[in-house]
DNA sequence: TCAATGTTCAACCAAAAGGTTGACCAGGCC
DNA sequence: GGCCTGGTCAACCTTTTGGTTGAACATTGA
């Protein structure tokens, strides 16, 4: 994994990191501060930051001794263009198909999986 | 990782993957042809659409002895959800801290990162 | 019936992920 | 200077991931 769209996915693969991303989206915080509600420790969850701040989600500042995560929305564009691109080819694709059965006079496709 | 939005999430870390997906929104493909591009074996590409069934992305049908793999892009739903939320969220923060600054006279915040 | 085709299962391997503990470093506060 | 406080780095461990090879299984076609 290398590409940044991969690295974005996977950062936003866990529990706790989503659980932060969710968290910065009301306003900074710092390291502790984010620490405090799971059950690891500060340095998982230092890791975990990292894990953040290398798919571009987040960035970090300074402050005396402390260290305030911000969180970069702007690197969700990247997905949702990515989702968005290939949701609407995908249902572009099922809307035809509907379209095609019709004409041929066929009761319509019943959504695949339940 | 157990929960739905966390198997979406690293299914779609993966660039081969996020390939697969991409090949597959403009039609149904079987296992072999889907494994062609890749430089890897087809047992390899057969555990690659196990992750993606798993997390409810593809579904997989009966033809034969063919295995026809097929898009459900109702899940993307479930992330562009999760998304959107937050950045929605992050931005109308990052929003009202501009007007703050704004009423206060201060040269407005300029884009964190670069 | 028998071989070829398409796919999966099982065992194994190396590397990466997520966690731990312990040492370390930098800034404020007496 | 000495010591909290906030955070990171390093070494280590276990589990998961992505890949391999080799065998198995089901279905079709000759």
């Amino acid at each position: 994994m290398e590409d940044r769209l991969s690295r974005v996915f996977a950062a936003l693969a866990d529990p706790i990191r989503r659980d932060m991303v969710a968290r910065l989206a009301s306003g900074d915080a710092t390291v502790n501060e984010l620490a405090e509600p799971y059950p690891v420790t500060v340095q998982a969850v230092s890791k975990h930051l990292k894990v953040l701040e290398e798919a571009g989600l987040v960035t970090r500042g300074k402050q005396a001794q402390r260290r305030p995560v911000h969180l970069e929305a702007e690197v969700f564009d990247l997905m949702t263009k990515w989702i968005e691109r290939y949701r609407r080819q995908a249902e572009e694709r099922y809307q035809r198909l509907d379209e095609v059965l019709l004409e041929l006079g066929q009761p319509r496709t019943e959504g695949g999986a339940p």
